[in-house]
RNA sequence: GGUCAUGUAGCUCAGCCUGGCAGAGCGAAGGUUUUGUAAACCUUAGGUCGCGGGUUCAAAUCCCGUCAUGACCUCCA
């Protein structure tokens, strides 16, 4: 027996003819509507007794408990299952589930649908994330499974749209099946349990465990929520939604450098920089069939009569601009680009961490629109370079910080195995695949970096996908060489993942490095102070002065700790504040027209020239954005922020 | 949504088990000190112990409810 559970703000169902010769007499051939209910879609199949019913009264009271809610609609549903049971013995096991049910409460009002019926249905399903749920139930002895219970659509249960009926997409997902391998350099594709990990491949092997085992080390808070509060640079926001974090001066300063950093990137490659809304209309005929497919993870708005949402992708609103565009197949590919501040996502309160996960974040979003395969494929490929460089400037590298995973269909992979090739010789180290037996999502190709933090979570930043389905459903066209219309094939690829993850990832990272011992920083290009200056008296203070002016004509952001404290405290403070260059002005300096320069990461300090600390400090900030100080320039200005 | 935690000064927390004057460090303000590479010293201010109810002579402490937050589970187009 397979069941859906839906918890909903009404159901509505008409009988309109007999399905069946066995179909049960009518009480009434009316429209019934039922609001704030229970609704147990239910498939009787073969083999299904009496003995089931326990469990399904067991199953349904726990459910209706959880939820909070006592009233409940059986709903024969033959569409769970491929092998149903007869109609005779179906219909007598399912009068049989409702009167046990209802003799097992007092509480719940209990109802159900007629049997052998077709009939109109229309349904609300509620948000929240137990508001949909199914089961199978199966017999104690006969099955594979040692508990009575197994669950069936584990992954998505969002198969259900949010408006209208229950789509199509409950039955593809059904048979969305993931096999599991490692793809090599050299191109052996071997199922995961054959595969021997080397010493070296810990965070692969560990990527596998969190995809197939789910496997994971328990800790308590990820080791980056500390920390970003104690740089200052981020923080929860109670007054928000969960989320929707604020972000300090340091941490609005690193994100506007990588935010600029990745526009640069992405513009150098060709991506035309757009802007398209925050918010669309739900009813809008395109989204009615986007959300067919993926419904129910966004902020609804109703604003007077209209209901809104606010965006969870850059997607469709490039594809509604692209829709109206008239485009030669000379123009392709054509490369659109949005960094979006901010898509949003209501994820379950639940998988919100600090910044790994947010329902607000900043992603960059480069689509890709091209004239067949051939050119999507070579297309890919310079994506995969624009990607795994925009991670290795920002001080991520795939080589060592990051594992690829690559998930495609089986009869994509069998028409193009040289190209996946390509893609796993371009980084180099073996690759996680997840191939599909058919395909359910949009696309027959994504891959993703992924980086795994300190709890053994994987978490995606760059990703780049072959999509084949949203040209179409967009109706984008471009005109090709003999003059037809034609759908092109879409690239989604976001060369660093939100902006938010890479601070994340940056954060975790030093936390490791803190954990095995080492000095943990960040990127010299990412710092709101690059220098300290600190003067041993105050009567230095204009002498340090006309340094930070120096440093600032070079575009380098530094600032005084000019406060009434003594030298070794601020010391210490800028230790912590995990300062790169520290420079002490003195009586030896002033006298020697040199500065005293305390290098943090190589722990030494030592007599220089201003030139030449400029040249160590512009040189790795090659090619990056050049923003000034975020803060007061004199310390003593400065309110107190970190923690 | 479930389970388990947590909520005390601006911040980090102790006190709660076993009911009896509301505590510490940091920070802030004022003063002393003028400092050479990871924390100078003194003084002062700062509280509806999340909120509501109950038990008690007496509640931060015990009980019930409620709100908020976190971790985990679940999930993650």
């Amino acid at each position: 027996m397979r069941i859906l559970q839906l918890h909903v703000d009404f159901v509505e169902y008409l009988p309109v003819k007999k399905e069946i010769d066995d179909a049960e007499p009518l009480l009434k051939n009316e429209k019934e509507l039922i609001e704030d209910t229970v609704v147990i879609l239910t498939s009787i199949e073969n083999g299904d007794d009496e003995t089931l019913i326990e469990d399904f009264v067991k199953e349904t009271l726990d459910y209706l408990k959880k939820i909070k809610c006592n009233s409940v609609l059986i709903y024969p549903y033959a569409h769970l299952s491929s092998s149903l049971e007869a109609p005779k013995s179906a219909f007598k096991l399912m009068t049989q589930l409702e009167d046990a049910l209802r003799a097992s409460t007092d509480t719940i009002v209990v109802r159900r649908a007629p049997f052998g019926w077709t009939k109109e249905l229309g349904i609300k399903v509620k948000g929240h994330p137990l508001s949909e749920n199914s089961r199978a139930i199966v017999k104690k002895n006969t099955e594979r499974q040692p508990g009575t219970l197994v669950e069936v659509v584990s992954s998505k249960s969002d198969a259900i749209d949010n408006e209208g009926s229950v789509s199509s997409a409950l039955a593809a997902e059904k048979d969305l099946k993931s096999n599991w391998y490692v793809l090599t350099v050299e191109g052996a594709l071997i199922p995961y349990d054959g595969y021997k990990f080397k010493k070296s491949e810990i965070n692969l092997e560990n990527l596998f465990k969190y995809e197939i085992l789910r496997k994971r080390t328990v800790e308590d808070q990820p080791p980056h929520v500390k920390l970003m509060r104690k740089l200052g640079l981020a923080d929860y926001e109670p007054a928000s939604d969960s989320g929707n974090m604020r972000f300090y001066p340091k941490g609005r300063l690193i994100k506007s450098l990588l935010e600029q950093f990745v526009t640069k990137k992405v513009s150098q490659y060709g991506g035309l920089e757009v802007e398209t809304p925050i918010m669309y209309d739900s009813h809008h005929p395109s989204m009615e069939s986007y959300f067919n497919r993926f419904p129910a993870r966004q902020y609804n708005i109703k604003s007077d009569q209209k209901d809104l949402f606010l965006r969870f992708a850059a997607c469709f609103g490039q594809f509604l601009m692209t829709k109206d565009f008239q485009i030669s197949y000379k123009n392709l590919p054509l490369k659109l680009y949005e960094l979006t501040r901010y898509s949003f996502r209501r994820e379950k309160s639940g998988e919100l961490v600090g910044l790994r996960r947010l329902r607000a974040f900043s992603m960059p979003d480069c689509h890709a629109f091209c004239q067949d395969i051939n050119q999507a494929k070579i297309e890919f490929l310079k994506r995969l370079d624009l990607s795994v460089s925009v991670m290795e400037e920002i001080g991520i590298t795939p080589e060592k910080d990051l594992e690829m995973a690559i998930r495609f269909t089986k009869e994509f992979y069998t028409n193009n195995k040289e190209f996946v090739q390509n893609l796993v010789s371009k980084i180099g180290k073996p690759v996680l695949v997840e191939m599909w037996d058919d395909r359910f999502f949009y696309f027959v190709l994504k891959w993703e970096f992924n980086f795994l933090d300190n709890s053994g979570k994987a978490s995606a930043l760059a990703t780049d996908q072959i999509d084949i389905e949203n040209g179409e459903r967009y109706g984008i066209t471009f005109i090709d060489e003999s003059g037809n219309k034609k759908n092109p094939i879409i690239l989604h690829n976001s060369p660093s993942g939100a902006i938010e993850r890479v601070i994340f990832a940056l954060l975790e990272k030093s936390a490791k490095m803190m954990k095995e011992g080492k000095t943990p920083y960040l990127p010299l290009w990412l710092m709101n102070t690059q220098v300290r200056i600190i003067p041993v008296r105050d009567e230095f203070i204009p002498k340090c002065a006309e340094l930070l002016d120096q440093l600032k004509t070079n575009s380098i952001r530094a600032d005084i700790d000019d406060r009434e404290d003594t030298l070794s405290k601020k010391i210490r403070e800028a230790e912590t504040e995990w300062i790169h260059y520290t420079v002490i002005i003195g009586e030896k300096e002033v006298a020697t027209n040199s500065i005293s320069v305390r290098d943090r990461l190589k722990k030494s300090s030592y007599s220089t020239s201003i030139d030449e600390l400029v040249k160590l400090i512009k040189e790795p900030m090659k090619g990056k954005p050049d923003l000034p100080i975020n803060l007061p320039e004199y310390l003593s200005k400065r309110p107190r922020i970190a923690s």
